[in-house]
DNA sequence: AATATTATTCGTAATTTTGCGAACAATATT
DNA sequence: AATATTGTTCGCAAAATTACGAATAATATT
């Protein structure tokens, strides 16, 4: 058992993994992807869940930073943060970047 | 409330994610990149946890799919699953790939 | 002023996650 | 046979997550 801690980096992106940890929180970056609207009441619309349910996983998302709310009374629009999603985006692909080593000792 | 349920994309990809929700588990799937051993106990010194919470989170990651062990007696050497890590690497990928939507209707 | 629309917050319950030490299992070594 | 080494599993506790309906807030509309 190690002294050290873990790293920033090791921090960061598990908590944009942790995020993106629940179906029904990938669905709604799917849909703000996509982007055809991002009220609220349309994502609502898309999910199989309970509105107070959906508002707590858009502000698991937000706190995450992954997306931003803003209201246009009375309703409320959500986007992705797009400073934060290239740096996610960033963090994923050097992640899956790295190649997996081949050394005999490893398995398979 | 939409009567839709998730998809399997979605289902997949959140456990993916989940799985690399916890910073201990993003430095295992570091080590295990990096691959200078793999045994449990070089893991287990590489991070600040009991034993036994090591063994909980390799578990975990087996259970997701993205590791897998094998007994070299008496002790047990963890690898990536290369099948699931191709997977996964695509999955991720995939989605970071897509752009985000620039309408003006966006917030930002 | 009363009502309707939209979404968040509150209160609560059930489940899962995280973490630990102690006990256990399985094989090697003495 | 006794002991040492290596990890897993068990039992437990604390905290976090997931989900819901009801209550609330904030603005528009009548």
């Amino acid at each position: 058992m190690a002294n050290k801690n873990y790293t920033e980096e090791q921090e960061r992106m598990a908590r944009f993994a942790k995020a993106m940890g629940h179906p029904a929180r990938m669905a709604i970056l799917e849909f703000l992807l996509r982007q055809e609207t991002c009220f609220f009441g349309d994502i609502h619309e898309e999910l199989p869940i309970a509105k107070a349910t959906v508002s707590q996983h858009l502000k698991e998302l937000k706190e995450a930073g992954l997306i931003q709310g803003e209201i246009e009374t009375p309703k409320v629009k959500y986007c992705i943060n797009r400073e934060n999603w290239e740096l996610a985006r960033k963090m994923f692909s050097a992640f899956f970047g790295q190649s997996v080593c081949k050394k005999e000792s490893c398995c398979g």
